[in-house]
DNA sequence: CACTCATGTGTACAGTCGTACACAATGTGT
DNA sequence: ACACATTGTGTACGACTGTACACATGAGTG
């Protein structure tokens, strides 16, 4: 129970997942890849895969995992960042955008493991979706902008703008990252969804059950 | 250039294309699979593939031409069906998931396909996409509902709400169909983003640029 | 009839796949 | 210094892969 000194420990480990988000950025989709191809692609031998992982879905889970973390490192910074209430949707959608260009095969795989093939990334992406429209919840709450609606409903308009959110991700993942025009766009688009939704919100009187 | 009376044109081509859309709803992914497992569970010699598709990417291509047939169809029995406007999300959103739960290999394929491996796969189903919010808008101006909207404030409402519906659509994939009470919930909560949409659009004053 | 053409079958091959096993290197605790 | 646990390597094997080729079938046309 000491501390390990390894010269680089979990580093075949990093050099795997590393492969798997390499070769999603190529084009690939994560059903698709196979061990063999991801330790070639990581300059490891084959067996070493299952040093770390016990299949390719095992994988797939601690990619989850990771992408947890960046998600709460974008959230963290848009919560620094954004100050006037005015220009919360144009911050907080461009934060996003950024990030989503920084991490661009963390996204990638994101987008893809929402219909993937293993149930386990699929709800694990979900789940992260849900705490994310959470904490906007918390956020909106903290600065009073949603005094109107009910916890029901303000999660719902939450759970809306995450999700449009993550469709103009996959908007994002479609274009090449330096078609600084089109990206310019989908900020736009993504930016009048949210304004139309926070519209409605605003103007939401017990029209639900 | 006379009439065909073989005793089954294209029986091999249906049956190839059924066993994607069979494996597809055994939830195996549109991306891993091959050529040979496909013809396998059509029951078919493998060189038969190549009789009639050119790869398992072409064979995708074809199978988002049916599925505009079958949205198609799903956006004609709407139109014949939604009489009051008081009632149009409600009865436009059963329908929907009546037709998710009817046609459901050919909406997990299409799930699949959004964030799939095919550049080409992607746009035929983004491009269906775009052509149910066209429609959806012209329905909309036809019904009056939509007065004070400028073209592209509509246009851009319509596609939010293809969108909200296509992400709720991998909601309805993701459970087992015949668990009757989470399809009701996700039938009730695509009423109520819907809802909320449309509250937002009737509110929608020159807020856009 | 013989022909062509579209379609389906059988065989074959070289490459890839997942994974099991034995072994080497190296850092850790006694 | 010793044995141990962890991590990485090399080899091996049987199953599966995409696809090329030659051939069989049967319908439509001359």
């Amino acid at each position: 129970m000491s501390e390990r000194k390894k010269r680089k420990p979990g580093e075949t480990r990093e050099k795997l997942m590393s492969a798997v988000l390499s070769l999603v950025s190529k084009g690939r989709h994560f059903a698709s890849l196979g061990i063999r191809e991801v330790t070639r692609q990581a300059g490891v031998v084959p067996t070493s895969f299952y040093r770390h992982f016990r299949n390719m879905d095992d994988l797939g889970l601690q990619l989850v995992d990771e992408l947890g973390l960046v998600l709460r490192r974008m959230m963290r910074e848009a919560r620094e960042n954004v100050f006037q209430a005015d220009k919360l949707i144009e911050e907080s959608v461009g934060i996003f955008v950024s990030h989503a260009q920084a991490n661009r095969s963390f996204f990638l795989f994101m987008a893809q493991g929402l219909a993937g093939e293993s149930r386990a990334i699929q709800d694990g992406i979900r789940s992260e979706m849900r705490y994310f429209a959470t904490e906007l919840a918390n956020d909106l709450r903290r600065l009073k902008l949603a005094d109107h609606l009910s916890d029901g409903d303000l999660e719902m308009t939450c759970d809306l703008v995450v999700r449009s959110v993550a469709f103009s991700l996959t908007d994002l993942m479609g274009i090449s990252a330096e078609d600084e025009y089109q990206v310019e766009q989908i900020r736009k688009r993504t930016c009048r969804f949210l304004q139309l939704i926070f519209v409605g919100a605003a103007h939401w009187d017990n029209k639900g059950p």
